[in-house]
DNA sequence: ATCGACTAGGGTAATTTGGGGG
DNA sequence: TATGTCCAAATTACCCTAGTCG
């Protein structure tokens, strides 16, 4: 699925000028693009980042590259929880799942960039999952964090076999979830939109 | 959605001072700005107004008037459309978004002072919506415009109960609804209007 | 094929920058 | 030290039309 670009009318936008002062940009070789068959411009969203970055422009999070993130819990309310924890930031997109099968086919769909995977789900359990994905060329570069509850049908050392990337017992910690997290995709932190925040 | 920023000209207009003073500041560090690619400064509105603060300069009305308003809509076509009609002017600030869930989260981190709210949408319907944000003290003071499609499921009576602020039915009169937005909030905030200043 | 919205490219007017000297 | 003023070069705003996009 390729990622969507962006012409000189939305980098005017971002800039608050002219569409016309962008083309001079441009054609100044201070923007790189792509050109259409007909001759327009298309700016990749890493270009149009990089640009905005040495103006000082703060990048908004439409641009932000987005993490995807497939959180797989049997338990609903605890899913929602963890999805919430994870989408209330710009730079994650979440989903859920109920089972080990469905998270197959969902990860077969689209990879995410992060599995957070209860080892206990039903049809097909965690450990499975990861064998899975760990044996394949396409998915063996997803990050996972496994999580379970206090009695661990398995062995630690077997989840380390698998090149699990972290490892939480619920109750979960949302905040060294979620920081792990972000070390994992090596996010960077947002920098006002979260600081902002209140409650 | 990008905000407007200000130019050295503008500034100077706010501060009835020359353009090159403005520079001077600039170039001393008193004052942040961002820089187009071709070296001209911009200065975002949030940096314009701490500066201002700073020298104890009156803050115009232009530079605090914003009023946010969220647009709340499955239709995104529709949505960006009504989202339009109010970016268009300087004093709104629009976001949209695709379901009930999401526009509290939306709302819970920065309430906006109007939200237009489409009463058929996922996860969460409006009426649940409406109910949350008019029973919490920090939400209830925002001003609700409820929209719908030709056959509403509840009794307008329902939507009264809930104290919404105005209701319309598809296709939507966006002059109508500007209209009634601008009266709306500019009610809210009349009492401020005693302390503005002539020049 | 039709259609509305957008873009490229040009030309000109208006601003901005940055400097030097009141 | 801070600001007003003049200047040249550069940048941006704004108008136009033919052509492209979706």
């Amino acid at each position: 699925m390729p990622e969507r670009t962006y012409t000189t009318h939305d980098i005017a936008k971002f800039c608050d000028v002219y569409p016309s002062s962008v083309m001079h940009w441009i054609n100044g070789g201070k923007l790189r693009t792509q050109r259409t068959a007909g001759g327009h411009h298309r700016v990749t969203r890493e270009d149009l980042v990089a640009f905005l970055r040495g103006l000082n422009i703060r990048i908004p999070d439409e641009l932000v590259a987005r993490r995807r993130v497939l959180v797989v819990d049997d338990d609903a309310e605890l899913a929602k929880v963890v999805a919430r924890a994870f989408s209330r930031r710009a730079e994650y997109e979440v989903e859920t799942c109920g089972d080990g099968i469905n998270a197959l086919i969902r990860i077969g769909q689209q990879p995410p960039n992060l599995v957070i995977l209860d080892i206990v789900i039903p049809k097909m359990d965690g450990i499975q999952v990861c064998r899975v994905l760990k044996s394949q060329p396409k998915t063996k570069d997803i990050k996972i964090i496994a999580i379970s509850g206090q009695k661990l049908p398995f062995s630690e050392k077997k989840l380390l076999d698998l090149k699990v990337d972290g490892f939480f017992r619920k109750p979960l910690d949302l905040k060294e979830l979620t920081a792990l997290a972000a070390e994992l995709l090596r996010v960077e932190t947002s920098p006002r939109k979260s600081a902002r925040a209140e409650r």
